[in-house]
DNA sequence: TACATATTTTCGTTATCACAAAAAAATTCT
DNA sequence: AGAATTTTTTTGTGATAACGAAAATATGTA
């Protein structure tokens, strides 16, 4: 019932932002069921600006909405995340390549100063600045190919990603906790820095897949090893379909 | 007003496909104005499944919503149709080469048969036929790649082009009429067929390319033919912005 | 006639109501 | 107790009303 203040700038916006950022930073677990009742409760808005914050949503495929007209979080099956990591592969090498040809000396020190503090926060194993500052980068990175539609394909793509995010960095803690050398993780974004200052596309293009082949190959040990400790780790619900 | 039959199977669902259908065939000009009361009145609903519809196809990128809330037909830049195109190559070049993977006898077949219905509407000038056809056997053949996250952002990507497509057919009537040979325009697709009956996915992936790169370079001709015959055709409203 | 002002209309936004279907809970029956 | 059935609650859907802001029109003035 925390009631949010209207800023009088548009409750919808409020609202969908709100959303947007918690399904993209991992809120919601895959196959989680939503209401749109309760969503309006908890912002302390009436049901119209949530409903219509939801259609957008559901055409980003961010959520799903049955057949009955329930709201849940989609549950990808293995195909569809590989998938979504290939494309992903395919898109962001395409925005780094470009960011590489149009990088002055100025845009690439915002990129190093970024990963100056992921250091730190890798250092002191924290893992939500981490995530924070990982994510911070690649999308400075991408900006600077100053292309729409691009970037709004790859904000969809990270959109639909976000409930994956815990279960990376699940991972992520297990192996920082294993291995003191740092080195593999962050030597991608050193990389495409390099290749910025040598105005290189494709050594751009080709670390930033390495960087997200990396991420889903993180996803893909976890699941493995959870699948054999315990009984696969998909995340919310029952297989239910309809 | 026109009262649409409520199917009972969700009148937004009906409305937003409507809507949907009629960006996509370019049935709206760049620039155009909407309003949401007025599409309601058209449909013979009411604001609500009107408004959930817009929000979803803000959100696809084919209307914008002002910081006023009113309503038009985004008018792409030259340098966004560019980035548009060269997106579309991207992803619909890697749809192909995965559709020549798991090509098989039978949906080569239905390829086929589009084709030869294309090749007679060619003959023949029909116009809207070609568009539709055209439009099938793409959708047709990125469908074969079973990859929902490409076909996603690639349904994004005709969606936005949907108000490019007048124009792109207007060059393309000037050209059939002048033209005899209608070998250039149709030869992408065979080569595509060649390269799934080989299962040849760098092939299918490069006539697809070239395939879209063709539709671009019609788009830049016409644009360039009518800026210097009189003011420039980008279509609707004037250059205020907001 | 050209321009500024006032009035009217249209429009987007949000909340709320009514309805039906779905989900959950309680009850009954075997 | 366990399964089937009924009741209650919750949910999504669509229409509508109220409000203020924006746009269009009309009016008045120089």
């Amino acid at each position: 019932m925390t009631k949010n203040k209207n800023n009088g700038n548009g409750l919808q916006k409020t609202v969908f932002a709100k959303l947007y950022a918690d399904l993209r930073r991992g809120r919601y677990k895959p196959g989680e069921q939503l209401s749109g009742r309760g969503l309006a409760k908890d912002m302390g808005a009436s049901l119209t600006p949530v409903r219509e914050s939801i259609q957008r949503l559901e055409a980003l495929g961010a959520i799903e909405i049955t057949k009955t007209g329930s709201l849940r979080i989609p549950k990808l099956s293995t195909a569809e995340i590989e998938q979504l990591y290939n494309l992903r592969m395919l898109v962001e090498g395409q925005a780094a390549a470009e960011a590489a040809e149009k990088a002055t000396p100025e845009t690439i020190q915002i990129l190093e100063e970024i990963e100056e503090q992921a250091a730190k926060a890798f250092a002191n194993r924290e893992l939500g600045q981490i995530s924070t500052l990982n994510e911070k980068f690649h999308m400075q990175l991408y900006q600077l190919s100053n292309n729409k539609p691009l970037l709004d394909t790859i904000n969809m793509l990270w959109l639909r990603s976000g409930p994956l995010l815990p279960a990376i960095y699940a991972f992520y803690q297990v192996i920082t906790n294993h291995l003191e050398n740092s080195s593999e993780a962050e030597n991608f974004h050193h990389t495409v820095l390099n290749a910025l200052r040598e105005r290189n596309p494709e050594t751009a293009r080709k670390a930033t897949q390495a960087d997200i082949r990396d991420g889903l190959k993180m996803y893909k040990s976890l699941a493995v090893d959870l699948k054999q400790a315990m009984g696969g780790l998909t995340g919310g619900a029952d297989p239910k379909c309809d």
